[in-house]
DNA sequence: CGGTACGTTGAGTCATATCAACCATAGTGG
DNA sequence: CCACTATGGTTGATATGACTCAACGTACCG
């Protein structure tokens, strides 16, 4: 059995402003799930009855365009939440999400959200600064998808994901993604995405094995999206 | 003088959420300000000590690119208010404010809009929403930006313009931008604007004099933004 | 062994950016 | 009152980044 009291601690999890009290009914009313890649945790345009912590894997949270294309507009892993802005605006969701590497993940009922963000002033708190940094973050996509090429977006996107998942220690990158997965990232075509990589491989700055990406120059990476 | 009290209600601004104390310290302590249009509000980078809601006119927030490029991110107007995520996220802002419509605006002490998030709850919720709803605004924006043309976006901007500003007795749009400020919301060259523009007219879905832009045939344009 | 999903490469096309020239307008200062 | 300048708008020519389409290779899986 997971306790949140221990996870929430491990992860830096907004759940760690909660009280005693209140940790004790999310064990309590929490639904511990597993999931497989490929699984959906839920789709955008339905209502949930709840959101999602990961405790583990890597989920990927995306917008379908008019064309059925993916948009991915970021990845949740540990410690993190997903679906909430949904719970708190009482709203159907906006996103899809999707399982990008397996996970064990919380499903938490809306009405406990609604209720600690309404009687926990400083959990309150911590939530509002969450989905600040998620605008904030919001906005600079906004700014590099308007105005950086498609290079140096594939660039930015490996620098990120660098920072967001690490490299293992021979250097690959802590994520596999599919091409067109990256490609969804970056707002392009599979092709273009393809052919990138194998420009960056060319300069040195990355290797490529499968789905495996190898990051030789990170300094180069950044330059290039600059 | 303006009233907090009077204002947040016609408005529907977040304020309304406030007890009747947190509104005289409301009025007690904000600064009532004038500004012209060009004028800035506060400059990307820079820490602020406060935030601003509008009371008349129009501001565009906009972060600014590698190449210097403005990247508009929304327009605030009567009721909204701005730089709040910097003074929440106690962060320097990550965008900048200037003025497209001479404009009334209460620049207000972050102290006090923490101290309130803090120790009121329901104004806390509030906040929230505010945030999530402007973060599902953000995913959209992604995603248009992403996947649709410059010519999808451009008759987009105009349909989102006009549900945001109005009409006037001759269907003329609300606001008045100038063909850069166009480019900038769109992602896009000046030039291409421009194009798009007359193109749009030669279709019979707008018509031009000067800035002014006049709604011939809405459909059409909510047609061509698919 | 066939099927399915993913990856790769090439060729051709097109939308959009860039560059350059020019016009209109309004504000400025001598 | 008139050059002068700055800002914004427009148009045309040209270049090119990126998409699309198509073919084919590869790998895994039941």
């Amino acid at each position: 059995m997971v306790l949140c009291e221990k996870c929430a601690f491990e992860t830096n999890a907004v759940f760690r402003f909660l009280t005693r009290d209140e940790i004790d009914r999310l064990n309590f009313e929490k639904d511990f799930r597993h999931y497989r890649r490929g699984d959906i945790l839920y789709h955008e345009g339905n209502r949930i009855s709840g959101f999602f912590c990961i405790h583990s894997g890597i989920i990927k949270v995306f917008k379908t365009g008019v064309d059925g294309k993916e948009q991915i507009i970021r990845f949740a892993r540990r410690g993190e939440i997903i679906a909430y802005r949904s719970v708190l605006s009482n709203e159907p969701a906006c996103t899809s999400a999707k399982v990008i590497e397996d996970s064990q993940v919380c499903f938490i009922p809306s009405e406990l959200l609604i209720q600690f963000v309404k009687t926990n002033p400083s959990f309150a708190f911590e939530v509002v600064k969450l989905t600040c940094n998620e605008l904030a973050e919001a906005n600079s996509y906004i700014t590099d998808i308007a105005q950086k090429t498609v290079r140096e977006r594939v660039a930015e996107v490996l620098v990120k994901l660098v920072g967001d998942f690490g490299l293992d220690d021979q250097k690959f990158l802590r994520i596999s993604l599919t091409r067109e997965e990256l490609a969804n990232i970056v707002g392009t075509a599979t092709e273009s995405v393809i052919r990138l990589l194998s420009e960056f491989k060319s300069d040195r700055l990355i290797e490529l094995s499968g789905r495996k990406i190898k990051i030789i120059d990170l300094k180069g990476l950044e330059k290039l999206s600059s």
